[in-house]
This record gives structure tokens, C-alpha cells and sequence, in this order.
DNA sequence: CGAATTGTTGATATATCTCAACAATAGTGG
DNA sequence: CCACTATTGTTGAGATATATCAACAATTCG
């Protein structure tokens, strides 16, 4: 009997080895199945979850891009990350049992939605599941420290270079290429997470470009020098 | 029989509450005592480990300040956090077996070391501590997205002031005074925590001092208008 | 097609950095 | 305990990277 449509089966999801482990036995991959949930549509320009939503669940990215904001009482926003099929979003919830930021979908997006309570109920007869939900809550601690360094210590093009970069490495695991890329977010999005304004990313995408690094247009990057871009990310200014 | 005493028994600490979940019944404290481990002294100024260090352990902090650092190719150096007496370090370890920043003692201190091989054991047995851990994961998440914050979207006022407030408020938890604070690290290093340079936390720290919002003494600060600081950090100005 | 959004580029402003001198404190060794 | 040195902190003057403001172009959307 077949399962209704609005269920998956993890298993046999093709993004395996992302979400979760790969190369699990059978058995295993039986016991994975148990997170089993709907699956969510969320249309671009929707919440997944808001700053204060109760948490119950996380979101396993199938297809889409979303975004992660905080903000402060007077209005300004930080993107604090940007999240792509394949990756876990809503950690933030867990320890306050509220959302403390918020999704939101750049393009139309499909997630899986995992009870935390399943999380915690098959992490418990799972080792290597257990493990691998330290290694994406980790991971994501790892990326954080990784993001402070940017806003703290690096410059305008540093910041931008070792942006494309990370886009690149995160789509080309994922099969896409490696030298093309198509934006999902807006100047002001990225310049949000950088910590810079849109006109200051805007400029630099103009510079690398007057440099023969990468072509621009409007969202589609081609990044015809990498090693240039990584000799930049790197530091290695000459000045 | 007594313990040698070079290991420590978890459900005694009084530090619980902190590090380990608190109100647990006995039988769950003696299964915490399974992560009973060595204590270790760390010196003012030498490392609890380095970048690229293999990772096994997570560290309670019993005594102490710790700073944690990411540095780029070319030395530049990134404060990513402060950890105090009954807070978790070395969370980084876990993605990829092995740290990825470098914690320095900032004064003599004293870890529980928990190997991580126990945590997942103990997890497994124990649901509230499954969820406690995951808790301390997911907080240092958010904790990552408020620093990212300040650094990309705060002035250096804002920065200073909710940095001061945020010490205070985890020094309050641990029953210390709310209005005196010796801060334990230069002013190069909250520089390079907040993003900024040390003569700009220097002035910073002046023009607070001129208003009368605090009193500073090389470390030793006095909050005289608590309210005043946070008015600042919650970006009231009028301007 | 027209309106709204997004992106580019230039001119100018400014917050923070840099450089530098000096002061205060802490650490060291005789 | 006292110099003596290194480290840390303060303050000023000037430099600069990035922000701000503004005009316009390109694209998307209804």
C-alpha cells in the first residue's frame, strides 16, 4: 500500500547522506523512517517559523533556499544564515522551546518536517543518529565562529569572496557547478549577512568583475578565476 | 571509599543547574556520575586546546574564564566567546573530530573534562539529558546569531553596552553583584569579540564613564545606571 | 504597459581605524 | 622591597573604508 503523498520516506530520500547519515543498514534506515512527517510547501517570500513561534519541530530542506534573520527592537535585521535543500533549519528552537529567528523562503521550497520529539526518541535507540545530530548542531557552531571572524575581522572583498566561495563549495557537493552560480537572495541580503550595505556588495561584485575574477549578471555569477577568489578570501592583499 | 581526588561526582557539583540539568531524581544523578571524568587545571594563558586538535572531550568549566578563538591564514585573530564557571566548551569539536578554534585560559582555571563517548552514552540512557544537551548546543546557536548581530548591524555603543549587560546578566545567574564587574580579558580581546579596535572599546568605555552610566578602573567596572546601558543597547538613540 | 523592486554608480559624509605619545599597572629579578 | 621592563590602557590627530544620499538603469510583477 502506498504511503499518502504528503508523507516521505527517508530512506530513500535522494538527498541522503545530507540530512542524514549515509550508509546506514537497512534496519537503520527503518528506524530513520520513524522521524516520518509531512512534507511542507512554503511559498517564496513566506515564514517557515517566526522569531517567538513555539517549537516542535525542525525542517529538513528538500528544494528552495531560505534565509535566517534576527532582529533588533528597533527594526534592523541581520540574515544569519542562508540554508539550501539538504540542510537542517530551526536548531535555534530547541533551547528555549520558541523560535528565536526566522525563515524565511527565498524561492518556493518543500521541507520535511521533523518532530523534535522523534529526534530524541530514535537519537536514543541510534548511536551513529545521536551522533550525527551533534555533528549538524556542531557544524552550525562551527559555521557561526566562521561567520564572526567575517564580521569582525575581514574586509569588504574578503567578506564577498569567502561568500561566493562557500556558495559554490555547499552547490557544487550538491551537483551543481562549480563555477556558475544563480543567487537566490537579494545585494541587500547578502550585504545583511556580510555586514555590509547593498551598494558596498554591489561595488565589490562590480570590482571583481572589472577584474576579470567573475561576470556578473544581475543574479547569475560565473566565476571565471577561483583560485583569485580564494587568494583574496585567504588574505592575501598585497597592500 | 573515597575517590581519588582527581575526579569529581557530578551530582555534588554546585555548579548543577548549569552544566547538567538540575532537579533530576538520584538514580538519574548516579547515571550523570557515569561521565565522571578527571579534573584538569589550566594556567592563566596556556590553551585547553588548539585548532586542529583531536577532539574526545567536552569541558564543563568548574573554575575560570576561557576565551575561544578563530584566527584567518594570516594571523588575524577572532575573540568568538567568553566561557565562565559552568558553562560547556569544545561543542566545535564534534562536526569534524577535531577543534576548530583554540581556548586560552584568560586566569587559572579548572575543568570537568567529559569524554564525548560517555555524553552520547549517557544521552542514550536519559532522556532529559539528551535534550539538555542538545539544549546547550542550540543555545550557543542563538548565542551565535546575537553576536552576529552586533557585528553586523550595531554601533560600537550598542556593541560595548549589550557586551557589558550580557556579563553582568551571566554573572548575576551565578549569584555575583549585578553593578561591579572585573573583566577577566583585555581590551584588545572584547575588541576583537565585538569587531572593533581596542582603542575604540577604550573610548567606548571613556564616554560611558563621562555620562556617568558606569565607572571604570582599568578592570574594574561599576554600572551606575543600568537602565542607561540598556536604553543604549536597545538602540534608542536620538540621532 | 506601468509600477514596484532590485541593482549600479557617483559624490560626499562619517564612524571607526591607524598611528603615536604617554600613563598606569603588573610582572620580574636582583 | 625596589627598580626595571613589558604589558595594558588612555587619549589625540589624522586617515580611510564603508556608509549615506541620490540619480538612474534594469528587471520583475501584476
Amino acid at each position: 500500500m502506498n504511503k499518502p503523498s504528503n508523507t516521505v520516506t527517508y530512506s530513500k530520500c535522494n538527498l541522503r547522506g545530507f540530512c542524514i547519515p549515509a550508509g546506514l543498514n537497512d534496519k537503520d534506515y527503518a528506524r530513520i523512517d520513524e522521524l516520518i512527517t509531512v512534507r511542507q510547501r512554503v511559498q517564496r517570500g513566506h515564514y517557515l517559523f517566526r522569531n517567538g513561534d513555539k517549537f516542535s519541530s525542525l525542517y529538513a530542506i528538500r528544494s528552495g533556499f531560505f534565509k535566517t534573520c534576527v532582529a533588533t527592537k528597533d527594526g534592523r535585521e541581520q540574515v544569519s544564515g542562508f540554508q539550501m535543500a539538504g540542510e537542517i533549519t530551526g536548531l535555534d528552537g530547541i533551547v528555549k522551546s520558541e523560535h528565536s529567528c526566522d525563515a524565511i523562503a527565498l524561492e518556493d521550497a518543500e521541507v520535511c518536517v521533523i518532530k523534535y520529539e522523534s529526534v530524541l526518541k530514535v537519537a536514543q535507540e541510534m548511536d551513529v543518529f545521536q551522533h550525527h545530530m551533534y555533528k549538524i548542531l556542531s557544524r552550525e557552531i562551527v559555521r557561526s565562529a566562521s561567520v564572526m571572524l567575517h564580521l569582525g575581522s575581514l574586509r569588504a572583498e574578503e567578506r564577498v569572496a569567502t561568500f561566493l566561495l562557500d556558495l559554490t563549495q555547499r552547490l557544487q557537493a550538491r551537483g551543481f557547478s562549480e563555477s556558475e552560480i544563480v543567487l537566490r537572495m537579494t545585494r541587500e541580503e547578502i550585504g545583511s549577512y556580510l555586514g555590509l550595505k547593498l551598494e558596498t556588495v554591489s561595488r565589490t561584485f562590480s570590482k571583481f568583475a572589472r577584474d576579470g575574477t567573475l561576470a556578473v549578471k544581475q543574479r547569475h555569477i560565473r566565476i571565471h578565476k577561483p583560485e583569485e577568489l580564494m587568494r583574496i578570501a585567504n588574505h592575501q592583499f598585497c597592500h
